[in-house]
DNA sequence: AGCACGCCGACT
DNA sequence: GTCGGCGTGCTC
């Protein structure tokens, strides 16, 4: 018997047990002077430690099924993919209460289920079946008929929401036992996509057959839906990144909706990405895939491209129920007088609009009042002590904080350098965008007769438990009239009364030195266009037509005209022709190897030695596998921890996966070479570098 | 990850 | 002389 433990430990480890047990049984096994989960991988392999050295499985864990082999093949491709230890991603898989859980509370818990769904089953009513237009009816007879997997290619609005609620619907009637995965990028966005999918399938299947998986579930109800996915009894999943790991023993479709989304990457521990493990998981198991996006990523755009052909195309242009898309208005910031933030006819336009009751959302990927404090006197900047960037001023509270460590101090009286009392925030963040516009709205009175109201919502403001769903609330309430946030309001939520977004600084994405900046932003400012004009009567009946505005001083950049046509294509070709030229995913594959040390000399030093024994050992796909020298991390320093990266490239995906596994024993290898150095890891295809 | 073991500074 | 700091290494 063999089971998974923890990180280093990177195959399996054997125990004893009286009687054989099938692969995939949860058992708890002795490790050092603990007792830890465990899960029976393989039958006994002849070359595991002699009989004498082995212990006894403790216990097996009671009335559970085991874990099924596609399961333990999907963890298995993970942990080797993502260069992890198998047992570290299989434990990681299930839910973290499963592994203090007590038989007696298991077998409880099991009990308790198997009431209730015998409560719930009998009440079958058909759907209620909504009519689909003419696009949206040819995607879902394509998905019906076709294996896939699919790019739902659908503009905001276009109602791509349907098309997977009939996918679901159409797998779950093939087979009275097929389950379907749904994921959103954001725990924000379950609950909208909950009470649309209980809304539908209630009647169905049942309330218990209907569950969530994300990290912001209790403990408690995390391992209830786990359980009801794990025994069959759940027949739709939605959920998180996370939840491409949920044990789904009849998985018949896999939904990944915004697909483009960066937080489908998980960024600690085994970084692994849900939509490409989505792909794989459907393939190995027969599951129909289905991606979409209205911006999808230039990975996903190419491979549906009909000359590469892996993944089938289904356009669905045409926006349903909502006015036309967004005019694009560029404001020229070289035209406007000096440190303006918001131009003139930008307040303007925002000015008319509150005057006619409709709402304005206003764009900055920046928290806080400013991001850096400057001394003009001696040149004193508010830099954090322990990273290499600077400390945000917080007006709110008047703290200074380190966004990156989370370090927090109150703002000094006078210049620490020299005792100047005059400093001066920098740049903007949220906070000021929100006291600037109050101050610029002061006059302006709605049709209500009352006056204008700007509210914020970025991460600051949103941190209690339901503060988000509270201030959205107020939003939808009309009691808003416009609203300043980061990025995180342009993501999914449908403001009905928004006809005007503005994006008020994008610059820095035009001249990042991350190749993924431009298609980041693309993506952005068309979601956020989409936040402007969703619902047609409301438009018609306030003879409004919706607008984007962006202030940018480069009007001329390409990426504006693409976004003032609406071309995601155009923007697409125009960028793969870019990383075509240069060999840049998606015509080539990356992995990081990044290393954190005391000082950045040894982090750097690591990462060269583990470059040189790679060369010196000739290890295979060597030949196919280019390796970069060791830089520093963008942010150098955080909490006093020294970064830096070096970037592996190769043209073949199995040559730089050939190239990682052999490299890794070299790695533990070296890292007993390297004093001060904290730790390394691999993230394959990395989401920036 | 835990939890040992082990080798150097300030206390009963 | 010991208590305990956390650096290093192992867990079938």
């Amino acid at each position: 018997m063999q089971t998974p433990a923890h990180s280093s430990i990177g195959g399996p480890l054997s125990y004893l047990h009286d009687s054989a047990l099938p692969a995939g049984t949860l058992v708890r096994v002795p490790l050092g002077r603990r007792e830890v989960l465990g899960i029976v991988w393989d039958a006994p392999a002849d070359a595991s430690p002699a009989a004498g050295e082995l212990r006894a499985i403790a216990s097996v864990l009671p009335g559970l099924p085991p874990l099924g082999q596609a399961w333990r093949q999907l963890v298995a491709f993970a942990a080797r993919y993502y260069q992890r230890g198998l047992g570290e991603v299989a434990l990681a898989a299930l839910p973290p209460s499963l592994r203090e859980l007590t038989a007696e509370q298991l077998e409880r818990r099991l009990r308790r289920k198997a009431v209730a769904a015998n409560a719930a089953a009998g009440d079958q009513a058909l759907p209620v079946s909504i009519a689909l237009s003419a696009e949206q009816t040819r995607a879902a007879g394509q998905i019906d008929a076709e294996t896939g997997p699919f790019l739902l290619f659908g503009s905001t609005g276009s109602g791509k929401t349907e098309v997977y609620l009939h996918s679901v619907q159409a797998a779950l009637a093939a087979n009275p036992q097929a389950q379907a995965l749904v994921l959103v990028p954001e725990i924000n966005l379950t609950p909208q996509l909950e009470q649309r999918f209980r809304a539908r399938f209630e009647p169905l299947v049942g309330h218990q057959a209907i569950v969530s998986l994300h990290s912001g579930m209790t403990p408690a109800q995390r391992l209830k839906s786990w359980l009801a996915a794990h025994t069959g009894q759940a027949r739709i999943v939605l959920g998180t990144r996370m939840a491409i790991f949920a044990s789904l023993p009849h998985l018949a479709l896999i939904v990944v909706d915004e697909e483009h989304d960066a937080s489908y990457k998980q960024q600690e521990g085994a970084r692994y990405s849900a939509r490409d493990l989505a792909l794989w998981r459907g393939r190995d198991c027969g599951a129909k895939v289905l991606l979409g996006s209205a911006t999808p990523s230039l990975e996903s755009w190419h491979a549906s491209d009909p000359a590469v052909g892996r993944y089938q195309r289904l356009a669905m242009p045409s926006r349903i129920g909502a006015a036309a898309l967004p005019r694009l208005r560029l404001v020229d910031m070289g035209q406007q007088p000096r440190r303006t933030v918001f131009a003139p006819p930008l307040i303007a336009a925002i000015t008319e609009r509150v005057e006619k009751g409709e709402q304005c959302l206003v764009l900055l990927n920046r928290r806080g009042f400013a991001p850096v404090l400057h001394c003009h006197a001696c040149g004193w900047k508010s830099d954090c002590p322990h990273c290499s960037a600077a400390q945000v001023f917080h007006k709110i509270d008047r703290t200074l904080r380190c966004h990156h460590c989370g370090c927090s101090a109150p703002v000094p009286r006078a210049c620490p350098g020299c005792g100047n009392p005059d400093i001066a925030p920098v740049g903007r963040g949220t906070e000021q965008l929100e006291e600037q516009l109050a101050a610029l709205l002061r006059n302006v009175i709605t049709p209500e007769r009352r006056a204008a109201r700007v509210a914020r919502i970025d991460a600051d403001t949103t941190r209690a438990k339901g503060a988000l769903q509270e201030q959205l609330a107020q939003v939808h309430a009309g009691e808003v009239d416009v609203l300043v946030g980061t990025q995180m309001v342009a993501k999914g939520h449908d403001f009905r009364r928004v006809t005007l977004v503005a994006a008020v600084q994008p610059d820095s994405a035009l001249f990042s030195s991350d190749f993924r900046a431009p298609e980041r932003l693309f993506a952005l400012l068309m979601q956020a266009a989409g936040r402007a004009g969703r619902d047609a009567h409301y438009m018609a009946a306030h003879q409004s037509a919706p607008e984007l505005w962006v202030q940018t001083w480069h009007p001329g950049h390409p990426l504006f005209a693409a976004l003032r046509r609406h071309d995601y294509p155009g923007f697409a070709a125009q960028q793969l022709a870019e990383r075509e030229a240069a060999a840049m995913p998606p015509f080539s594959h990356q992995a990081l190897l990044r290393a954190d040390a005391r000082t950045q000399e040894t982090a750097q030093g690591f990462l060269q030695a583990a470059s040189d024994a790679a060369r010196a050992a000739r290890l295979p796909g060597t030949d196919y596998v280019q390796l970069y020298p060791p830089v520093p991390l963008a942010v150098q320093r955080v909490a006093g921890v020294e970064r830096a990266q070096m970037l592996i490239e190769s043209a073949h995906r199995g040559a730089l996966q050939q190239f990682l596994a052999a490299w890794q024993p070299l790695l533990h290898d070296e890292r007993h070479r390297h004093k001060g150095l904290l730790r390394w890891l691999v993230d394959v295809d990395p989401q920036a570098i």
